[in-house]
DNA sequence: CAGGTCTCCTGCTAGC
DNA sequence: TGCTAGCAGGAGACCT
């Protein structure tokens, strides 16, 4: 499931790919993927503009354009495909973009994945990245910071680390590696957390998305950046679906937290 | 307003 | 062996 570490991987592969090309049509195949404007609008607008630049906030893909932006967000299983236009549309290619030599696809077995074409100006000033909190290597996250935002929060602390609107970019994987570093129990309530805690929520955060970001992002089932492209982060894991702890080699707990599968050491997290 | 629950989807798998 | 119910999960909608 793309978190952080997978986005900036699927944005530098596609770097290399697609910039400075022009969209000369588009076809979608699954409406519901295109948020807004209307699929009508959506392709109307898109045709004939050319990619700028793409970028990344949070877990979205700004993919920069003459006088848009197309925001995308792969959620679960979102991916994207270079392909010959003569090749086989299979059933799970949603959107279409065709290039002169070429075809960016979009692939999404879930149907899960969003996407937005807005106008360039303000685009940071509305939904839906105007309500994403700070990117982890932001000057502005420090601890007091942290304890402000989850202050009055009765939820624990696995649960608010998703929280988009704190921080953003650390999904199910990687809360549970950033809280096993930081030696803290899933279930702590985040307004609880001392300064050393948060310092360490902090750090840690920085630490494993930085490193999954060098070994190109996290392959677990189906996510691969790009067609033939995957992540080798999976091999440093140290808790998500693990059986022992590899620091006291106990077993490691597997519970639902707020829906989501969850793993631990209860005796190494505190 | 914070928090709980439902919803969207399909592939996979445990269980019969 | 073949079928099906149930699960997985990011984030927004909706309810309390």
């Amino acid at each position: 499931m793309p978190e952080l570490p997978e986005v900036e991987t699927v944005k530098e592969v596609l770097k290399e790919q697609i910039l400075n090309q022009k969209i000369l049509d588009v076809n979608v195949n699954y409406p519901n993927i295109i948020e807004r404007p209307t699929v009508d609008e959506f392709i109307k607008k898109i045709k004939g503009q050319t990619i700028t630049d793409i970028k990344r906030r949070g877990k979205w893909l700004l993919f920069e354009l003459n006088d848009y932006y197309l925001l995308s967000h792969l959620r679960m299983e979102g991916k994207y495909y270079i392909k010959n236009s003569d090749d086989e549309i299979t059933r799970h290619q949603h959107v279409i973009f065709k290039f002169k030599d070429f075809e960016l696809r979009y692939n999404d077995t879930r149907k899960f994945g969003r996407m937005y074409l807005l106008d360039k100006k303000g685009v940071y000033d509305i939904k839906p990245l105007n309500e994403l909190g700070y990117e982890p290597w932001d000057e502005n996250l420090k601890s007091s910071y942290l304890k402000e935002k989850y202050k009055n929060k009765k939820l624990p602390i696995k649960t608010v680390l998703l929280d988009q609107s704190i921080m953003v970019g650390i999904g199910n994987i990687y809360a549970d590696e950033i809280l096993y570093l930081s030696k803290i129990n899933p279930y702590k309530q985040s307004s609880c957390l001392n300064d050393e805690e948060l310092n360490n929520i902090i750090k840690y955060t920085k630490m494993v998305l930085e490193k999954a970001i060098k070994l190109g992002g996290t392959t677990i089932k189906s996510y691969t950046s790009s067609e033939g492209v995957h992540g080798r982060f999976q091999n440093e894991l140290l808790v998500h679906t693990k059986e022992t702890c590899p620091h006291c080699h106990k077993k490691i707990v597997k519970v639902k937290i707020n829906g989501r599968g969850t793993y631990y050491c209860d005796n190494c997290q505190k």
